[in-house]
DNA sequence: TAAAGTTACGAAATCGGTTTCGTGTTAACA
DNA sequence: TGTTAACACGAAACCGATTTCGTAACTTTA
């Protein structure tokens, strides 16, 4: 089994050339029956597969699409990659998987080693660091290039493209509204710094609803984490202000604030209401359990991908770019309650 | 730009032939520094980027690595595949996942697709269901065929190839130990099946910890969780006996052990001390935070990468199939304490 | 000045398939 | 019996790059 056959052994083997293996293997009318079943019976013997890269170049495409993520150890991105992963595989795809770490650097590279051709189309979420400086100019020269691409969750309205998103101001407010309903005034806002764009849209959400219920936003009440100090601290600073709820952007930074509450004697839900965001294992196995917005990845990973494999497979006409919006979920838990 | 550039046009364009191209872009001392130059100004300013598959069919070789997980929504395989990626990157290798979701079928055919070509090497965790029927056939094939394979952490005996483990029996062993030593001495057991094999040499640890304190294994004490029936339902089984302390497999039978202690009025760790496995979120994030043993995750994929590619690219002699056991370690948290 | 050696480049094979086009043989038809 | 059509297959081009080998033109050496 050494020696890997292909569509020459088996023409010398046979006696043929190589293209009547070639059409006798996809059954064609060209070849009689005969021909066909002496091959075909052979290449099956020998357990012939046909080698991939010659497809590929042949064709001119890979059947694979590359995802570039900040990171993967983490519930919402795996939650991606596994719709991403679902909906390529129903489409005859397979996913090749870069990390950029949060890194712009990073995100350049892998986006450099994807678009030499490794793959048919590309789907990104972007690094916090590119966020950051607001250096977009990978991205677009693979707009230039005309390689497929859809950003999904964290993305930028400076490049045209495909695009999903969650309804991040949509889920902002009904968090919010949530703990208003249960009868919180004074809730606290635990949110990333401005340039991560999804924190900022949640928060937008947030003043949105304490608006409607004429409530002034207190700047006070609103911290933003810098994750390169400790998370803890800061999340400890909210707790000198006078709360009795906090919505928090991601699971981590609740189930932080539930564990300070906590030391301090606050009881959750009782004495303060907790409320996150992405629904994870934390969330789910944390006592008490944490309610939180879904922000259902799985959906986003698949919609992203079929987004991609439609722009893909239609590669004719520039169709205007779409923008997916995918609306997120209050999941109830244990962590809030109405006030009694 | 959306016509892309090949050597070929670059020759025409340039009144040369392909040939001389592809040396002058190699800086062949075969070319002219003249014609290097003009040769390499052209093909910079269009930004030519050599075709990749057209390198993969010729070197026959693709600098991809496939992985096959069972899950990817799990702490534990998303922290290998990090490994897997950082080690893969270092070597200039991409990797090209693909999940089994702990299906049989499902693992044949990634397995197929994988070893077509697309990839120098694969990177496997079995699938529960293969564990279950003992059915190899298709990692056999691979190995004659000669396809570089390195197996983790879910790994059999039967298959002749690199493996990457974690001392699952030493792992068992320390966190018995560290209960015994904790004054604990009715310990149960909350494991899987006797198919899933780190299962099961996790128990051997257990048993090995108790013989050694002189305390008789007692079989109503363990008890193997069904994944498919209500895992709380079954848990809740073990509180029916008399113990001090429960040894979970991973950390989600963890988690929800100490959810029904509490319920049951049991306070963890005073009256009942709970360790897990697969240092993941939960573990770090849920109240009280849990005792685990560290799997090392990222250490596993990073090896396992590592024999990978060292199989690929010494790829003449057969070298003997090497074992990596990654020595796993107790990470102590609040969930456990000694009996005062 | 003839023989030998450099230099600088092109032709062609190769990787492993697919596909178009051509052609010899036989069968069907006028 | 001659013409046409159908049938079954092979030759060759092609995808994009690399690499071996050959060679024209020029230079060096005897």
């Amino acid at each position: 089994m050494k020696q890997k056959i292909t569509i020459k052994t088996i023409a010398k083997e046979l006696g043929v050339s190589a293209s009547t293996v070639s059409k006798a293997l996809k059954d064609s009318h060209e070849i009689s029956a005969e021909t066909k079943e002496k091959i075909q019976a052979f290449a099956n013997h020998y357990n012939y597969k046909p080698n991939k890269l010659a497809l590929q170049l042949r064709n001119q495409k890979t059947k694979v699409i590359g995802v570039i993520l900040p990171k993967i150890v983490h519930h919402f991105f795996s939650t991606v990659i596994k719709g991403i992963e679902d909906g390529a595989n129903k489409k005859g795809y397979n996913i090749m998987v870069c990390f950029s770490n949060e890194s712009h650097t990073k995100e350049v590279e892998n986006l450099k080693v994807l678009s030499n051709g490794s793959v048919d189309g590309i789907i990104v979420s972007i690094a916090n660091e590119t966020l950051a400086n607001k250096d977009f100019g990978h991205f677009k020269d693979l707009v230039l290039e005309d390689i497929p691409l859809v950003m999904f969750d964290r993305v930028i309205d400076e490049i045209q493209c495909d695009k999903v998103v969650v309804d991040d101001v949509g889920a902002g407010y009904k968090a919010t509204k949530h703990l208003l309903e249960n009868g919180r005034k004074k809730i606290a806002l635990i949110t990333t710094p401005d340039h991560i764009n999804v924190g900022a849209l949640r928060r937008q959400g947030y003043e949105k609803a304490l608006i409607e219920s004429y409530i002034k936003a207190d700047e006070s009440l609103i911290i933003k984490i810098d994750e390169k100090q400790s998370k803890s601290k800061q999340i400890e600073e909210v707790f000198k202000n006078d709360i009795d709820a906090i919505f928090a952007v991601n699971e981590i930074y609740a189930a932080k604030a539930i564990r300070i509450a906590k030391s301090k004697g606050l009881n959750v839900p009782e004495d303060i209401a907790v409320i996150g965001f992405t629904d994870g294992q934390i969330s789910e196995y944390s006592s008490p359990s944490i309610t939180t917005i879904a922000q259902h990845g799985f959906t986003m990973g698949n919609q992203a991908v079929e987004l991609l494999i439609e722009r893909i497979e239609s590669e004719n006409e520039t169709k205007k770019p779409k923008k997916i919006v995918i609306s997120s979920d209050l999941k109830l838990r244990e962590s809030t309650k109405t006030l009694s």
